[in-house]
DNA sequence: GGAAAATGTACATATACGTGAATTTATCTG
DNA sequence: CAGATAAATTCACGTATATGTACATTTTCC
């Protein structure tokens, strides 16, 4: 079950952030299509707990510094190795596609790092941006670091999904994958999921966290470079891990 | 009304950004002595809509570092200019007690950003920290950039309440302490709403943003002091205004 | 290795809560 | 400055939803 006032929390916040700017309960009311006392609520109750102000008189509501100073208590733990952030920025920079850190979430995948492509055409993902463990280049990558039982407790919770032609759609498939990736040396995805999207992505332990990292595009731009691009991501890796770190 | 749902979504984040460690949904539930259930429900929503993951098997659920991502986002639309943070920080040292600036928020005031004193009894404020507007020193800084007609019609939602023996509880009485504060050429606050806390405030209009800054501290410790304090802000707020803006 | 304890998940039901309509307050316009 | 219009706020009701209970799964401990 979802709850719904929880996520429309978060969806105000995703609207502040991409608006950055004061809004009023009218404007968000209409902006959601929910109801104004609904909204009254819900902006009351968020000013209440001190995440929300009004700025300058009559002008509405926008969130308090109080957000960032929470998130930059949670973030600074365990906060990725800087280096991780130059991998990425370096992939995409080199690829012109986009380039992210991948961490497990149960079944899915969570991009937990991205730095974007700049072409026109690009694969579109975020920070929080979230794909299935099983049908994505990141998400094997991670599987791969799993210990058999750990990926038997995974694939029991899978509902397996025909996303598109090449999804594997048993426990089998998945793990003939995973062999073929080891084999090859790195993983990859031809719209397994997402429809148009190719990409490569390696295994990306740091400490005792299980992370992959991955490059991702449209599939008729990055499809056939695959190879070079999963063998450019290990070269990458080796020249800016740290040596003393295993 | 307040939004049950809502504020449990603040109370998991804050919760997270006390603990800096992944919890899972049994310790999440016993904390708030929620039900399970609902716990499940909650987190499930965050984790979908890529809030929250499980950054190793069975260790339980952290936030992603999406919300330092949109609270950044967030957060560099009209950040506050870097001097004022100095000027809080100075105050704090030279003080000994804790400076904040504040904003207006209706008929509260919210701290937006704070330097807390270093001695062991102080004043314990956060950043989202919000008082009545017109019982504190730090709000009737704020009041005193108001309008005649805007200062009524914030009035008119007061309720006014007896927090200590000194709290105006009548619109004259808070335009008489507006004026004097006017004549003493700072606002000052001897327990009017918490106990035991005096402070010291000064308008601080920055844009055409209405702030103020304020330093506040056990009464027996600062009370003597005030006059001194509120000198000191005003000569630091010199110091460190660009002389530029107005 | 097997039983017990703890944790995670599903579902029906009663109830807290979101909503639409009404009221009050603010803003615009001639 | 009034009258009109729009926005904000309140409130009582009916329904969406949080919860108690039961079941499944995993982990711990002997």
């Amino acid at each position: 079950m979802i709850v719904r006032q929880a996520a429309n929390v978060l969806e105000i916040m995703e609207f502040f952030a991409q608006t950055r700017k004061p809004a009023t309960l009218a404007e968000i009311a209409d902006h959601f299509g929910w109801p104004r006392s609904s909204t009254f609520n819900l902006l009351a109750t968020l000013s209440e707990k001190g995440y929300l102000y009004e700025p300058r008189p009559r002008a509405g509501f926008y969130p308090t510094p109080r957000w960032l100073a929470m998130a930059r208590l949670i973030s600074e733990v365990e906060p990725l190795p800087p280096w991780t952030h130059t991998l990425i920025a370096d992939l995409s920079a080199e690829t012109g596609e986009t380039a992210s850190i991948v961490a497990p979430a149960g079944v899915m995948a969570v991009f937990i790092d991205v730095v974007e492509s700049r072409a026109p055409i690009r694969y579109f993902a975020t920070i929080g941006h979230r794909v299935p463990i099983h049908a994505t280049a990141s998400g094997r990558a991670l599987l791969l670091q799993y210990s058999p039982e750990e990926r038997d407790s995974v694939y029991r919770k899978i509902e397996f999904k025909q996303y598109g032609p090449s999804t594997p759609i048993s426990i089998e498939a998945v793990e003939t994958e995973l062999r073929n990736s080891m084999a090859r040396g790195y993983c990859q995805s031809f719209a397994d999921y997402s429809r148009d999207l190719a990409g490569a992505a390696i295994p990306l332990p740091i400490g005792d966290r299980r992370l992959s990292v991955v490059v991702a595009g449209p599939e008729f731009r990055i499809g056939p470079k695959v190879p070079e691009v999963a063998a450019l991501i290990a070269r990458t890796v080796d020249r800016l891990r740290p040596k003393t770190t295993a």
